[in-house]
DNA sequence: GGTAAATTGCACGGTATAGTTTACCTAGAC
DNA sequence: GTCTAGGTAAACTATACCGTGCAATTTACC
């Protein structure tokens, strides 16, 4: 039920034109034409527009936990297992897939709340809790000091994700390098560490 | 020329909805019924729709840097100087008029560039060159060891701005108590300035 | 009071959209 | 050989939207 050439050639489709021009701008019409179908086939697997509009967003959705930061925490010292796992984090973040889903799903959370809930929960709670769990366990070993791990979890993806994040978010100057990646998260590292290394 | 009644009911309705709802969403006629006004006065004070919200949110972006944290940096020590600039810059950031256009900006950046571009300069931008020049002067008198005033600038507002902004503006959990951003920002504060302080 | 600019009211053109319907086709299963 | 599930193709409904034309009317100002 779920898998089908056509099903999958409209969700591809419409991927592509959601995450390009947002939802209101994107037509039927235009989905028909991209996904190579006609308009009763995808009304056929799709109730209307909205719905799958829901089914693209929810798809997204799942695969955005996996790209870049799957294998979780890995092994080594506590500056080069953060500093690993910020690199992936902001090479994800700053791929104009994942810029484009942020940007469609924050303009659309207002109007359905369920894909901002979904999206946060997938995406940077996810991450954050991630973060949390490990930073707890080198509380409990005594290299840390972290009273609120969540909190400090979050302080740490914002200063890894906001300062390139934001810029790219508004279309404000290039694609970063990897040099640029590199100083933003070794800096944040740095601040973040000697904030909350027990002295 | 810039001012009339009519031209600013026009004005005024037009935000309203804009932020309310998005680019697209929004119709002319919606904006002539919300400004109790005809169309043809509405066309001949702006070409198009598009004149209409690029003379919106260029109106809008002008007044972002004002509302709250408008004094600039005040006296105190670097804690109390930080901590009050950061929870008045949050309290602004949470209102719903500040993550309306937050969301209305990201959501057409890639169709306007310029917007992006406006809203990122008398935005973020503007408040992270005022902080960075604070920090820099606390820098050479030997307060603070900062050596990019700008970036620890934008990692200080990422730390006030993104756990708690990047929750409102997925539309997830509830708007935030003043013990909340309290809580929030005297934390970012203690990371910040153990993390910058001289030793 | 008179003049000029601004505003109204409302129909209209042209276009685009979401979604439906009708008629026909294909290919494999029983 | 027929049945069925899913697809094609294109016209069609009904609505919504942007922007215009133009005569009539109000407002502001001198």
């Amino acid at each position: 039920m779920a898998t089908s050439p056509k099903r999958d050639a409209i969700v591809d489709a419409a991927t592509r034109l959601f995450l390009g021009s947002g939802y209101g701008a994107v037509s039927m019409d235009a989905i028909v034409a991209e996904a190579g179908v006609t308009k009763r086939t995808v009304y056929s697997h799709f109730e209307n527009k909205e719905t799958l509009f829901a089914a693209v967003m929810s798809h997204l959705c799942s695969c955005v936990g996996g790209p870049a930061p799957n294998e979780g925490i890995e092994e080594g010292s506590l500056e080069e297992v953060l500093a690993d796992f910020g690199r992936r984090l902001l090479t994800m973040l700053s791929t104009p897939q994942a810029l484009a889903l942020y940007r469609v799903v924050t303009a659309e959370a207002p109007r359905l709340p369920e894909l901002g809930a979904v999206f946060h929960e997938s995406g940077p709670r996810h991450f954050i809790v991630m973060v949390a769990v490990y930073l707890a366990e080198r509380s409990r070993k005594g290299v840390l000091r972290v009273s609120d791990p969540e909190r400090a979890a979050a302080q740490f993806m914002a200063m890894i994700k906001d300062p390139l994040h934001l810029r790219l978010s508004l279309g404000v100057g290039p694609a970063p390098g990897q040099g640029e990646i590199d100083a933003s998260v070794d800096s944040a590292v740095g601040v973040f560490l000697r904030g909350y290394t027990a002295r």
